[in-house]
RNA sequence: GCCGCCGUAGCUCAGGGGUAGAGCGCACCAUUGGUAAUGGUGAGGCCGUAAGUUCGAUUCUUACCGGCGGCACCA
């Protein structure tokens, strides 16, 4: 006797084994065909599998995200039939199942074109439309291998070479494809439907690593239903039209050109907005006890040899040499040129903690591939700081900065952000002791601080264990922002102390943290979250003042002067266009106020003001609109 | 950096071995219109750069530069 106990604790009795597929069938047929998989004991299983012991039970369909997944894998294993039918000559690899879709990484000496992704996806609809049976087989680990290797698929022998010995090896069959595979699948290709499509190419390397050869990746997307696929495809063209680049065109913002690969050309108006940026965040610095320096740019060689820099760092550093053969380094980093800073004089134990904030603007040769509009630069800005403090500071000092970037964060409306802990990378300055005291203590904070993290093993700075604050954009990509690390590395290279109340020289730690990050990637993460539409504080124009007609030219003019003195940034239009016309021109450039003014308003001293976006508009006294403009455009530091 | 695709007017894009076209934008003229496109006229291009093939290249080939999508790398 099986008993099934379901979701809704309702229990089902059986005989014997009983599958996945029978139980659904029971209940109903609709759910019989709308059934993918199952969920035995927390574990989601092929609707195939014989179940012969009492367990927790559910039925998956496309209703359930883990069923997805499974029709996502069986997507990629479809579309793996089809390449081998129509390419004999391709290796398969890997192919899994990813968000919102699936990719399969094939092994073939010409490339793929556009051209063939219709080919495959045409024969994947042939291979759904066979509804060919999908069947689990457990091969001995030697019959597969040579299985493999005789079918001229060496990448999959390699992969069975590589599953640990206690591991069964598990193949699918579906038609005259066999795949390795640990499942689940679903029971026949008519499963998957005709909800997919083939996204993309691109190029992927062999277990992810760059000094392997490069496979040729296929996306794909699927879906358990048509509305589904519509609204996936929709929610990426909405996607597309709040991209940052184009946004950037759109409202004139910043604009890039060959001369300066992956540096940014600003404009009048991204510039405020990125001005607007470090304002509030030498404020909040101002408030949270940081001063404010400044240092060089270019600096001699021989300084990145002693932060150790030069010789972890180098590939990305841009170098310069003068007449006199000497040679000189843009900064990369702001950290060694801050110490030089702290090291001018002496700094007493009660000086300490100093904090000390740089907006710095610093180049990294990044590579090509690696650029990304205003995301990814090779010229960028950061609210960096370096804050000196004893050991028995530090904890508490990474505290306070946890709390402060979490605060600055929802100031922009990010709740959602994720922290990543990063500890010692392979190349790296100092001893493991050294190390053991920096992620302990980095370590000690985040857990004091409650906010959920995830591990980064190997990835900190070369000089110390790092936090990242994880941001996600409106297209689903993932943004490091800000970052926290501690360092006792770099203060032993450049000989950085302070004097103890013994009035001996003492080392201190280093704290490096940028909270935005890079003023560059953040205002772009901001342009896509908001899609344009920044909030009044944010925006580069705040408020256009147009006319009706020409008959209220005199009045917008004062309009205009008496927003600019209240320290409203507006532009003035009193082009020769029908109203509908201008309306229609600043709604593009996301102008989030346009104040109208005709005959009546010039007569009565009024505006009529309208929001982006806005259907109706407010017939305001004058004085009035200036008022509630300027108590908006404090944004989150109204407070102050 | 690697794989694939792309580069024609300010923008979006069409075209194609005989030195180019549309819409939007821009300028000018007419129009003074109450909340997301008024009409007309006109100016704008070394067809990314360089070599090669050819009587002739923006078109074909190659290399380089830049961009896009991934991978790898990272704030």
């Amino acid at each position: 006797m099986v008993t099934l106990t379901l979701p809704d604790g309702s229990k089902r009795e059986y005989e014997g084994p009983v599958t996945g597929a029978q139980v659904a069938a029971d209940i109903g047929p609709g759910l019989a065909k709308a059934a993918l998989a199952v969920k035995i004991n927390g574990e989601v299983c092929d609707l195939t599998l014989p179940i012969s012991e009492d367990s927790a039970f559910a039925i998956l369909t496309g209703k359930d995200e883990e069923a997805l997944d499974v029709l996502r894998h069986d997507a990629a294993h479809i579309m793996a039939e089809a390449v081998k039918e129509l390419y004999p000559e391709t290796q398969v690899t890997i192919g899994p199942s990813i968000e919102n879709g699936f990719y399969y990484d094939f092994a073939r000496p010409e490339a793929f074109v556009p051209e063939d992704l219709e080919k495959i996806e045409k024969r994947m609809h042939e291979i759904v439309q066979r509804n060919e049976e999908i069947v689990r087989e457990v091969w001995t680990r030697s019959d597969a291998i040579n299985f493999f290797k005789e079918q001229g698929e060496h990448y999959k022998a390699q992969i069975i070479e590589s599953i640990p010995e206690d591991q069964d090896i598990t193949l699918y069959r579906q038609g005259d494809f066999i795949d390795l595979c640990r499942g689940p699948h679903l029971p026949s290709t008519g499963k998957l439907g005709k909800s997919f499509k083939l996204m993309k190419l691109a190029g992927a390397y062999w277990r992810g690593d760059s000094k392997n050869e490069m496979l040729q990746r296929i996306y794909g997307t699927a879906w358990a239903d048509k509305k589904q696929l519509k609204a996936y495809l929709h929610m990426l063209e909405e996607a597309e039209k709040r991209d940052h680049r184009r946004l950037a065109r759109e409202m004139d913002l910043f604009h890039f050109q060959e001369e300066a690969p992956g540096a940014v050309f600003w404009h009048a108006k991204g510039w405020t907005m990125f001005q607007n940026l470090i304002n509030y965040m030498r404020k909040r610095q101002d408030d949270a006890g940081y001063v404010e320096i400044s240092t060089p740019t270019v600096m001699d060689r021989g300084l990145w040899e002693a932060s150790g820099h030069w010789e972890n760092f180098r590939e990305n550093m841009f170098t310069t040499k003068t007449e006199d053969d000497r040679v000189f380094a843009l900064k990369p980093m702001n950290c060694p040129g801050g110490i030089l800073v702290y090291k001018q004089g002496m700094t007493s134990y009660k000086d300490l903690p100093r904090r000390i904030a740089e907006f710095g603007k610093v180049n990294r040769y990044e590579p090509s591939g690696a650029l990304h509009g205003i995301m990814r630069v090779r010229e960028f800005t950061q609210d960096d700081a370096h804050i000196f403090c004893t050991t028995d500071q530090l904890q508490e000092e990474c505290e306070t900065i946890i709390a402060l970037v979490m605060d600055i964060y929802k100031d922009f409306g990010f709740e959602d952000v994720r922290i990543k802990f990063a500890d010692r990378p392979e190349k790296r300055l100092g001893t493991n002791a050294v190390w053991d005291v920096l992620e302990t203590a980095l370590r000690g904070a985040l857990d004091k601080s409650a906010y959920p993290y995830s591990y980064n093993p190997g990835e900190g700075a070369f000089y110390g264990p790092k936090l990242e604050f994880v941001l996600r954009d409106a297209i689903g990509r993932d943004w490091q922002c800000g970052t926290l690390q501690v360092d006792m590395n770099l203060p032993e290279r450049l000989d950085v102390h302070y004097i103890d109340e013994a009035g001996e020289k003492v080392r201190p730690v280093m704290l490096h943290r940028a909270l935005f990050g890079s003023l560059e990637r953040f205002t772009g993460i901001l342009i896509e979250h908001y899609a344009g539409r920044m909030p009044l504080w944010l925006a580069p124009v705040q408020a256009v003042v147009t006319t009706i007609t020409s008959d209220a030219d005199a009045y917008a003019e004062e309009v205009f002067a008496a927003l600019k003195s209240a320290g409203i940034r507006a532009e003035l239009d009193v082009r020769n266009e029908k109203i509908n016309y201008k309306i229609r021109d600043h709604s593009h450039k996301k102008v989030p106020i346009i104040l109208v003014v005709g005959k009546r308003e010039a007569d009565e001293g009024k505006v009529a003001m309208r929001r982006l976006g806005g259907k109706d508009q407010e017939i305001l006294a004058l004085k009035e609109s200036i008022d509630i403009l300027c108590a908006e455009a404090k944004g989150p530091l109204a407070g102050n």
